[in-house]
DNA sequence: GTCTATACTGGGATAGAC
DNA sequence: GTCTATCCCAGTATAGAC
């Protein structure tokens, strides 16, 4: 008895791109313990096995999420940093631009973060942390008057505390309604600025 | 044939406790997506429905997880937090002992933050983040003048600050060696008196 | 009240046919 | 490039032994 799928089959090509399409979209509804590689093929038409002549394994799928997850936000962050405004100002609308996609795409954000996903055993993934590092650095630069490594740890400081507002804002703990997302990248925001203000009364001159 | 398990039986009404131990003590050798309750009730020589007696589900048994990792957190932040040092640094005390905490308990942590729970349907985990929080309220309000809204915004700040601090040591992002964490709770701290130091410098000293 | 035996469901993965 | 068939493992549920 022939099946009736409810898309057109995958027969050319496509199906690689379908797969990550549509595992974005079944973890936004059912979120990351809910992403199963046999679900994704049954709403593709598809059966079990086709995904695996394109990825060798789950991991590979939710690897090729992260790397998109990387592409697109580092692509997000770099528009803020290159702004026009002063630099601790480009590195509070990064932060605020960080928050803001962790909750537009929710999903891409959970599989950098919450995937349990090995990075250092992909190769396209090891250095994602300093892809999303980079797009930091220059505004940081500026604000260190050079100082390669104090940049670096300011880097870390505004990404940790990026990170921070976003794994809170995910789980709740800014609630649950409309006003939560622009709260959290708010205070994102401020809390960076503070933190380059305060950068500054620690090493200035009249602290060590 | 008989079967011959590794350890003694449980009969006697310490499974549930036994059940909690072994699922952190499997956490740790395989992170979070390499748990299961099956793997759990052959560690501990019962058949796989033997738990299903004292947890309703494996969430259940994952919230039991999280509920001690709230406990163990918030006692040791409030050690931290109720010190004789000035208020700032108490707060910055706070943040390295949650990233020192991280590190030593990773298994608890992460249950805390990357197990895919949802917080809101396990009663004794609602108010998680408010617990954690509260272990930094004290000084946050010396600090703010009294300030409660403003207290409570430092708080979060302070607890983005470590959280964030704590995922990127427990994803490499300092590395895997020993200095890796001294190097990220030291740095948690000093990023946390900066906010602290920075927010003066935007509101006013002593000011709301 | 605690655990065993067992049966069902569903996901991950592979070999070989078309 | 995909399908069929198959295997193993994990989670869920329940009847019954002790």
């Amino acid at each position: 008895m022939p099946k009736s799928p409810k898309r057109e089959r995958y027969h050319h090509g496509e199906l690689k791109e379908a797969v990550l399409d549509t595992a974005i979209e079944l973890i936004g509804e059912r979120g990351m313990a809910g992403f199963s590689l046999a679900e994704v093929s049954r709403r593709l038409g598809v059966t079990v096995a086709a995904p695996y002549r394109h990825f060798a394994d789950r991991d590979e799928v939710l690897a090729g999420l992260a790397l998109r997850a990387v592409d697109e936000l580092s692509g997000v962050l770099r528009a803020q940093a290159a702004d026009s405004l002063p630099p601790r100002h480009r590195l509070a609308a990064a932060a605020r631009a960080f928050v803001r996609f962790a909750a537009e795409h929710r999903s891409l954000y959970q599989v950098l973060v919450a995937s349990g996903l090995d990075k250092s055993r992909h190769a396209e993934l090891r250095d994602a942390g300093g892809r999303i590092g980079a797009a930091f650095l220059d505004p940081a630069l500026v604000v260190c008057g050079g100082d390669a490594q104090a940049a670096q740890r300011l880097v870390t400081a505004v990404v940790a505390t990026a990170q921070g507002y976003a794994g809170m804002l995910l789980d709740g703990s800014f609630g649950q309604d409309g006003q939560a997302v622009e709260a959290a990248a708010l205070q994102a925001a401020h809390a960076v600025l503070a933190l380059v203000l305060g950068r500054d009364a620690l090493t200035g001159p009249a602290a060590g």
